[in-house]
RNA sequence: GGAGUGGUAGUUCAGUUGGUUAGAACGCUGGCCUGUCAAGCCAGAGGUCGCGGGUUCAAGUCCCGUCCGCUCCGCCA
């Protein structure tokens, strides 16, 4: 007789406690461990939830143990009994461990091959052969559970968001147009339209303006986006993204929507009490005291500009040269300079540099007396030397690092050996949570390559209203109404306040090199959109995937997403990207092009 | 496109200066065992050393090339 069809479920197996005692139960899940005594056999049943001990006598019931008998790891199977007390043979370290199900009836419902590796936490495997075999790897508890996780946390966001705060849920194309700027696009081949293509949306940035424009007032979807760059352990080909748009608000009216969600997300999910209002810094401050845009504040160690004390005062070469070439130093003052060994000073933090241009990292140590050891001390000044020591507040046994090279190669390295310094000092709590609005980006960044300018958010962006009148003048110096949510060093979200104008949206197209007939080929439709009635409006959009590897502690993205990619983007389960057929080729007006 | 790192049993790894039959742990298979829970004890099976070429009397080990995983730079409005 068949248990599944009879019977219905009982509960799931990490959810038996002592009050179960005595009922009679049916349970179903894989085999994670059996152990067979000869007479009696406990197997250790799991699902979801967690799992529970079955425990199968041979007598009265002998057809139930003989098939326990059988069973291997990863089988599934069915089981109905009675759940019993284990008496003083409880465990402890199990939740369920109290209690075990006095199996009556066994029906094994499915045999399994040996998995290639053990279906348990904490077991180290090949990443490869994880991504092959992945449903397996799903099954594995911890990772599971990242998956329970993320559900929850889509739960919240959709109570918070439409439940309480008056936004509705849409959704926006996925075959969209190709545009420039921005990151390369995912390309779609039209059959109808020979030669021409379909982009997946890096996001839907001009559709949810759209929507604005459409009266939708507040707009939320969790929508997936494309992007067809290289990876990065934080960064996948295709991802999630929590996309929201606003109508008739400022910047601050977006903080508050959004501080109110990051509270509400991290205290549910973790029992964690955000203080508000989250800390801000503009971009310019970001990049002089930490190097980045998305500094880690859990701890300090700030960088200081040294450029305006050295110059014209100095001899030391690498210095003078940084400086004449118009370049910068900047100095990385590390308290408890002695964790660091001269192995470090010759090998680890030059090597960390390296990768960011550095051509090397001049240091300094601080005796008793305020004097200083090492390759730098001598082209300075005692003189000199005590305004720095002061300057830095370097006393004994302070540790000194210097770069001196253009300002983008000095930030990048000194940010990048600030966070290993960091590390190696113990300044990183890892239970706590640094987050942190980055406000006043620049509009625009040069690009040498192309010698026009770039976007540094994206073209929709608003100037501060105070600078339009220096659009076209002085295009470096404006500001853009645009914001970060950093959280621990990881950019977990972006946005601004978007050009309600037509004029002034013609005018940064302009500026981003594109003609007027580019621009109305490329963006006709929307810069029509926006002369018919166009709230002020502004959005921002968080990545959930990062949201959820800072939420379950997890190294990799890969962690939280289902069936991510490798670096190389392939699915090395399904094969994927992969040939496809003559005829599908021809369907799409595509012809091979020999190599 | 570039740099680094790894690839040896199903899994994780060890493998010395190039030298006998490539080892360990876990897993797997069989046997024993009625209170285990990462069960225990006994026995056993299991290898294209990523792939191709080269040097050598001899290559897991040295050289060249190549493929794949991971981390990073470039790239990611």
């Amino acid at each position: 007789m068949a248990i599944l069809g009879q019977h219905k479920r009982s509960q799931v197996n990490g959810s038996f406690r002592p009050d179960a005692v005595g009922k009679s139960v049916v349970v179903f899940g894989w085999v994670q461990s059996y152990r067979d005594h000869g007479g009696v056999v406990f197997i250790d049943l799991r699902d979801r939830s967690g799992f529970v001990q079955l425990r199968c006598e041979p007598t009265p019931f002998a057809e139930a143990h003989a098939k326990a008998n059988l069973v291997r790891s990863e089988w599934v199977i069915a089981a109905r009994g009675t759940v019993i007390s284990r008496g003083d043979n409880v465990n402890p370290k199990i939740p369920t461990g109290a209690i075990e199900i006095a199996v009556e009836e066994l029906e094994i419902l499915s045999e399994a091959q040996t998995p290639p590796f053990e279906i348990r936490d904490g077991i180290e495997t090949n990443e490869n052969t994880r991504l092959t075999y992945r449903y397996l790897d799903l099954r594995r508890p911890e990772l599971n559970n990242n998956f329970v996780l993320r559900s929850k946390a889509y739960q919240i966001t959709r109570q918070y968001f439409t439940g309480e705060q008056g936004f509705i849920e849409l959704e926006t194309p996925i075959l969209m147009k190709s545009t420039p700027e921005g990151a390369r696009d995912y390309l779609v081949p039209s059959r109808v339209h020979p030669g021409q293509f379909y982009a997946l949306p890096q996001s839907p940035q001009t559709f949810k303006q759209l929507l604005m424009i459409a009266g939708m007032d507040r707009y939320m979807q969790i929508c997936r986006c494309f992007r067809d760059e290289d990876l990065r352990a934080d960064r996948q080909p295709e991802f999630t993204q929590l996309d929201l748009e606003f109508s008739f608000v400022t910047p601050e009216d977006i903080y508050s929507v959004m501080e109110g969600y990051v509270q509400r997300i991290w205290s549910e999910m973790l029992g964690y009490d955000l203080a508000l209002p989250i800390r801000r810094m503009t971009f310019n401050d970001a990049m002089d005291k930490y190097g980045c845009d998305k500094p880690d504040l859990r701890f300090d160690l700030p960088l200081t500009d040294l450029t305006p004390t050295l110059k014209d005062r100095v001899e030391f070469r690498v210095f003078v040269d940084a400086i004449a070439k118009g370049g910068i130093v900047k100095a990385l003052h590390l308290p408890n300079g002695e964790t660091f060994s001269r192995k470090d000073l010759d090998k680890t933090f030059p090597e960390e540099a390296a990768p960011h241009g550095a051509k090397g990292v001049a240091w300094a140590r601080v005796t008793a007396t305020g004097e200083w050891t090492g390759p730098v001390a001598k082209g300075i000044s005692e003189e000199l030397r005590g305004e720095l020591n002061a300057l830095l507040g370097a006393k004994e046994g302070s540790l000194i690092l210097f770069l001196a090279d253009k300002p983008s190669v000095v930030n990048a390295s000194l940010a990048r050996l600030r966070l290993v310094a960091g590390e190696r000092l113990g300044l990183i709590d890892a239970n706590a949570w640094a987050f942190l609005w980055v406000t006043d980006f620049p509009m625009f960044e040069w690009g040498e390559d192309e010698k026009r300018w770039y976007a540094m958010h994206h073209p929709f962006t608003s100037p501060r209203v105070d600078q339009l009148q220096n659009l076209e003048s002085d295009p470096g110096s404006v500001l853009a109404q645009a914001y970060d949510l950093v959280v621990n060093g990881i950019e977990l979200g972006g946005g601004s306040i978007r050009i309600h104008r037509s004029d002034v949206q013609q005018k940064v197209f302009g500026l981003l090199g594109l003609s007027d007939e580019e621009a109305q080929q490329k963006f006709g439709f929307f810069l029509d959109a926006l002369k018919y009635g166009t709230p002020p409006h502004g959005g921002i959009a968080l990545g959930m995937d990062r949201m959820m590897m800072l939420l379950t502690h997890s190294a990799s993205l890969r962690d939280v997403i289902a069936f991510p990619k490798t670096q190389k983007a392939t699915d090395v389960m399904a094969d994927c990207p992969s040939d496809v057929d003559e005829k599908q080729w021809a369907d799409l007006h595509i012809a091979k092009r020999r190599v």
